[in-house]
RNA sequence: GCUCCCGUCGUCCAGUGGUCUAGGACAUCGCCCUUUCAAGGCGGAAACCGGGGUUCAAACCCCCGCGGGAGCGCCA
């Protein structure tokens, strides 16, 4: 049984490129009817908090990247909350420090410091070993240690040898001798490092393919050292290369909007961001670029994914979820629209339905127009709003000649029978005929006079939906 | 500095020794459709980091440079 983990830090919003960690780890998992598991990586007291945990969860669960144990949901082999599993690590630390394999250190910290700067200025590599650390154990010091209440850290003993690793997305890579040197597990403070709690889970936890960020590769050395001193069986490993920004340094917030929770306020769909993020990085075996998710979970592998990094393109993504806007149907569209329709003041959430008429076809007319949700007010704000025409409008409707248009379609439109689209358009046809007007630019002037601006949606739309009361009022006001 | 990863159009991806005069997508340019913009359709321009090998044959294999990235904490 395949057994995967997202396990994120909760010190902050999911950003995307471990949103992308986590999608690959979810499609590997279903495309191998595995288990998806989320554990919570908490143990640096410092900068994790509740509210990022709870905001991690709820991104993810926007996302649709449901988990099948963790924190929330529990599972056979919780708690999967790291800050709740400390008595674990500490017992695996010392069951460590028996074997010999591991050792308490009493060494200050700025004791620690003079040692490294020594080294360096040696031009040695900053490596403690037991041998240097070891001198400071003496009766004295662990007195000292216990009269003011301090707890030793502990060291690993880093064995000396060459470390090979067979990743599933890097092939080979080979650790040379004498790479590291000792290194802390688990702190005076009872609370261990990442490198030791990562292995201590992921054995107890049973994972069996750890899937995470190649920013990880040059911390699995220790953590083969780690598996190699409990005798454990080793996970398979895949590690996935880093999103880039455009200057090609690691994507931070300065490069914009990072944020899993920055594109769903800017209106991206949660099937568009998992489809681009795929993209970046995995490839269809038959070039679909634009699958939903379904499709990604059957066609997924891990040899499929790409071993370079990729920058974040914004554009791209904006395309892919044009894409998918356009996909939707009408009532699915409206149905994403409405925070942003209510955002904007247009209307209250409980007018929506008394209006949905309307809406739907308002929702098919701009369909067409937007890649983002948030471009929705632009689009729809021409109904709400009473753009008056400027002198230059009624200038240019002077010279162009097209008064005599217009006000014949003010007549027609006043005494048409029905408000409908074809009925709309053969009238605004015959209106161009009968005078003689220049059709490319009546239709430009209509634009501007009706919503101010000379683009949007198709023209019948906007005069339909005004409905006739606003059309001829507008037009009215042109004094033609 | 040490260790590790990566290097195909501006960007993402395909390519796993011959089928590559290197393919697709975004962006870009042009044309068509059309009432403008968009959407859609068609077409164009655009890349194998450099140098050595190996081989009958190299984008693909090896080595050396160069460039980019990551890690070297009682952070994760």
């Amino acid at each position: 049984m395949v057994r995967v983990r997202f396990a994120p830090s909760p010190t902050g919003f999911l950003h995307v490129g471990g949103a992308r960690t986590a999608l690959f780890n979810y499609l590997f998992a279903k495309n191998q009817n595995g288990v998806f598991v989320l554990r919570i990586e908490d143990t640096d007291l410092e900068r994790s908090t509740k509210e990022s945990e709870r905001s991690l969860l709820r991104t993810m669960k926007w996302l649709g990247l449901d988990w099948d144990e963790g924190p929330d949901v529990g599972g056979p082999k919780g708690p999967y909350r790291q800050s709740e599993r400390l008595d674990i690590y500490r017992r695996m630390a010392y069951a460590l420090v028996e074997k010999d394999k591991a050792y308490e250190a009493y060494v200050l910290p700025e004791e620690l410091e003079a040692i490294r700067g020594k080294m360096l200025e040696n031009k040695e590599s900053p490596h403690y070993s037991y041998e240097i650390i070891s001198q400071y154990d003496t009766p004295e010091r662990r007195q000292e240690f216990a009269r003011k209440g301090w707890s030793p850290v502990v060291y690993f003993k880093m064995p000396q040898k060459e470390y090979v690793l067979n990743d599933r997305i890097k092939g080979r890579v080979a650790f040379k001798e004498g790479t590291i040197g000792d290194f802390v597990i688990f702190r005076s403070t009872g609370v261990p490092i990442y490198n030791f709690a990562v292995v201590v889970d992921d054995a107890l936890m049973e994972i069996t393919h750890v899937i995470r960020g190649d920013d990880h590769l040059s911390n699995t050395l220790r953590q083969l050292a780690l598996y190699e001193a409990y005798q454990m069986p080793l996970p398979e490993f895949a590690h996935v290369s880093m999103i880039l920004g455009p200057d090609g340094s690691r994507l931070s917030k300065r490069h914009g909007a990072t944020a899993v929770e920055n594109f769903r306020e800017m209106g991206y769909l949660p099937s568009s961001l998992l489809n681009y993020l795929a993209l970046l990085g995995w490839s269809h075996a038959q070039d679909n670029e634009i699958c939903a998710l379904e499709e990604m979970i059957r066609t997924f592998s891990l040899e499929r994914v790409s071993s370079n990094p990729a920058i974040f393109d914004a554009e791209k993504l904006r395309w892919v979820n044009g894409m998918y806007i356009r996909q939707l149907t009408p009532e699915a569209m409206l149905e994403n629209a409405v925070p942003f329709i209510t955002e904007a003041g247009f209307m209250g959430p409980e007018n929506v339905d008394a209006n949905k008429k309307w809406l739907l076809e308002a929702m098919k007319a701009i369909q067409n127009e937007i890649h983002q949700l948030d471009e929705i007010p632009g689009q729809l704000s021409p109904f709400f709003t009473d753009p008056i025409p400027t002198t230059e409008t009624l200038r240019s409707l002077e010279d162009d000649g097209l008064s005599p248009a217009f006000k014949l379609l003010y007549e027609r439109f006043d005494t048409i029978n029905a408000w409908e689209i074809t009925d709309i358009v053969s009238t605004i046809k015959a209106v161009v005929k009968e005078t003689k007007t220049n059709p490319k630019s009546f239709y430009h002037m209509l634009r501007v006079v009706l919503t101010a601006r000379d683009t949007g949606p198709e023209l019948v739309y906007i005069v339909h939906l005004l409905g006739r009361n606003k059309v001829l009022n507008r037009l009215g006001r042109l004094g033609v």
